[in-house]
Formats: structure tokens, C-alpha cells, sequence
DNA sequence: TAATTTTGTTAGGCATGCTTAACTTTAATC
DNA sequence: GATTAAAGTTAAGCATGCCTAACAAAATTA
């Protein structure tokens, strides 16, 4: 049986698995869902007996073609809901994470369909994150370039944003830093790996750690 | 902590104490809940210790102010998903109170106002039942008429259907008993407590059973 | 009223999913 | 390569929410 717990690790290791493309550890899963080590070890093994991850002890977890399968799933029916909420009842770019969050694991298949039809099949979520089709087929896309490896000089557009954490992607909508938008990168400080950008006609800096969740293209 | 269970006792528990003015049971909320009357004596221990009810061993179960709000939340939160999963998304009839079973405790009062607002704060679900408004105040309502203590010969007007069981309400959508639709009492049996009603020019017979589920006006 | 049936409660157990603490394996450092 | 540090696993225990079986109270019937 697939539980909300088991979703949510199926996950969160699809995007470290499958995204980042580095071998996932039971620690970097435990810290991205705020458990211990010792619950996602279990997990693995439980996982693992239901042949939805392949995971030997010490050496890491990955998903098998079955747990890949309804990792897409989770992740449709979260991106849906995030353009959803957005969309058509006016929650705001910040809310619509923690929400999906908890409705991605109550929504039948019919309903996401008719949400995913009302949307007219959208291809991504309000972060510019892309959206499984109802076959777990994702669309077409352009690797996209973090911020932090752009060039000096150069002008990009927003492309993706990490949508983790509600305040950071508040403190993007106060700056006016939100998808599409062009931006340029003004300086890179090598001291603090901390980034100046221009922005609607204005610069500003971005640290290490906020602008690893901005991607562009 | 207000859990899932325990959302779905108190709903319970309202609609039994609240509409059909008894004093509940244990064993009543168990049949509603399907679960064993074990499981229902302990969660009446665990509601009493949070002051959500007033529970006596042997003598029943009543809400108490603090637990009646929160099933009244419940229900709206139910109720709204219901009708705007009907009137938005297209769900049927029968499909909606499943769905609205379980998204109504993931739903957020800032997603719920916001679902509440798109629907120009309505007053009663698809089935007919009211929704409790965002301060848990219930639209006034004409008292409703048991089918089965309707007249002979009388006209009355669909008011309201019981939604719990979806085959019964695809049955009902399917001989076109729905919302004030227009029905006449032709005659009531005595021997099995079936009743016989024209409904678009033609003549049905419903089961005690079946008939139960209509409330007219 | 006493016996019996029905209703409701308690006891003991189980599954899930989490915790901390103890332990083991692997990686890093000398 | 041995020692130490870091990463990962297992053990023991807890909370929630359910079950069945044994028991107790209340209602029914004789
Ligand atoms: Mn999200
Ligand atoms: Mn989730
Ligand atoms: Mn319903
Ligand atoms: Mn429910």
C-alpha cells in the first residue's frame, strides 16, 4: 500500500534521484523531509520490500521503474494543484506549495484529470517546475542554468524557482523577482559566493544560499 | 490535536446529535464510521479528555461547544468542496462526497474562504444540506418533510438527498429524482413501507430503504 | 425479580511512522 | 594501515488508531 508518508519519501527521492542525478543517501532524504536517519532507513527497507526502491545498506537508495511511476504521480497531482490554486482561486505564489503539499496525496485520478483539463494540460507549475502528463511523461525542456553559474555581464530570463521554502518565495515576489522576468548579473563576489543582479531597472544581491534556488535560461 | 479520525468523529457525531436530535451512541457512530464499538469507546475517552464531548460509560456522547465548532468547520469545508467540485470541475452527482470525504481535512480556512468567495458564499451543498458559514452560523432552512411521511396524493419538491452512499445518489441521477425536481406521492404501501411516486410523467416505486434518503419541501 | 439477550467497555495486540540512544560500517586523517 | 570521525543502521519505545475477545452494564422477557 502506497501511504502518505511513503509518497512523500517516493518523492523526495525522485528529485534528488532523478533530478540532482547523485546517488541519494537515507540522510539527505531524512533532512529534506525533517526526520531522522533511523525513519528513513526503515522506510528504505520497507520500500525496498514492496519493490519500490532498489537499496542496499550503506549504499544508498534509487528508484526502481514501479516507484519512479508513482513519484511522477505525486509530483502531477502537486504541480496541478500549485497552477490550480493559483489560476483560479487567486491563492498567491508563496501559499500554493504547503497546500498542494497536503492535497497531492487526497486527489483521485478522475479529479486530477479534471483539473489537468479545466488547465487546458498545462506543461508546468507556477515555479516553472514541468508537470508529468497523465502517462508520467514529462514535457520537453531546456536544461536550464543556476544562477550561480551564470556569467558576469550576461542577461538571462527566470526560468525556475525552488518552491521549499513560502518565505523565500515571498521575498522573490517583494523584489519582483518572479518567472520570465529578465534579469542581469552585474557581480559575482567570490569572498561569500554572493551574487548582484539587475532587476527591474535596479540591483540587487542575492546570497549563496537564496540564489541556488533560482534557475535560468 | 484535531487528527483526521477525529474530524470525522465529531462530524459524525454532529449530524447524529444536531439533525436527528438523539442522544448518540457509541455503537451508532461505530455503524456510521465502520469501525468496531471498541474503537469508538476509546476515541469517546480521547474527545471527552479534550473537552470536544461530553461523554458518560454507558450513556452516550454529545458534543460540547468547542467540539460542535469544529464539526461545523468540518462540514463546511465538506460542503464547499462538494458543490464547487460539481459546479467547477464537473464531478457528478455521486462522485463529489467521496472526494469531499477526504479533502476536507487538508483544506486550509485561507483555501477554503478563498473556494467559499468563488462560489459567492453559497448557502447549501448539491445534495441539499447547508453550509455553515465562515463563523459556523447555518443558512436558515425551511424544516424538511420525510418522503415517507408525505400524503397520498400530494405534490412536494426534491429538498434534499442523503449523499452518503454514491450508488443509491447514481441511482437517483439516473431516474431523474434530483434537486427540486417535482414529485407526487401516488401511493404508500403499507406491507413493505415502499412508496410510489410520479416523477417526469411517470410512475416509481422506492424501497422503505431508498426512500429514507429523500427530503422534501 | 431473575434469567437472558443486547449493548457497550476494557484488555491485549497489531500496523504505521516517528523518536533517541546504542551500535556498526565507511571515510578521513594521521 | 591504524585510529578517529562521520555517516548510516538497529534497538527500544511511544502515539495514533484500529482490531478481536473477554467482560460488564443495561434492557428485555419470562
Ligand atoms: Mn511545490
Ligand atoms: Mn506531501
Ligand atoms: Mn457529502
Ligand atoms: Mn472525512
Amino acid at each position: 500500500m502506497s501511504t502518505i508518508s511513503k509518497e512523500n519519501y517516493l518523492k523526495t527521492l525522485y528529485t534528488k534521484d532523478k533530478i540532482e542525478n547523485v546517488v541519494v543517501t537515507t540522510s539527505q532524504i531524512a533532512e529534506s523531509l525533517n526526520v531522522s536517519n533511523a525513519a528513513t532507513s526503515e522506510m528504505a527497507k520497507k520500500l525496498s520490500n514492496q519493490g519500490l526502491v532498489n537499496y542496499k545498506k550503506y549504499k544508498g537508495i534509487e528508484l526502481t521503474n514501479r516507484g519512479e511511476k508513482i513519484a511522477l504521480n505525486v509530483l502531477r497531482r502537486h504541480r496541478l494543484w500549485e497552477l490550480f490554486l493559483m489560476e483560479v482561486l487567486n491563492l498567491t505564489w508563496d501559499e500554493v506549495h504547503d497546500e498542494a503539499e497536503l492535497l497531492e496525496h487526497q486527489t483521485s485520478e478522475n479529479l486530477i484529470d479534471k483539473i489537468d483539463e479545466y488547465l487546458n494540460f498545462p506543461e508546468f507549475d507556477p515555479h516553472g517546475s514541468p508537470i508529468p502528463n497523465k502517462k508520467g511523461k514529462l514535457p520537453l525542456m531546456p536544461k536550464l542554468k543556476p544562477l550561480l553559474s551564470g556569467e558576469e555581464g550576461a542577461t538571462y530570463k527566470v526560468a525556475r524557482v525552488s518552491d521549499k521554502n513560502s518565505e523565500l518565495i515571498k521575498y522573490f515576489t517583494k523584489i519582483g523577482l518572479t518567472l520570465n522576468k529578465k534579469i542581469k548579473i552585474i557581480e559575482k563576489l567570490t569572498f561569500d559566493n554572493s551574487i548582484v543582479i539587475e532587476l527591474n531597472n535596479s540591483s540587487i544581491s542575492l546570497s549563496e544560499k537564496t540564489a541556488q534556488s533560482v534557475f535560468l535560461k
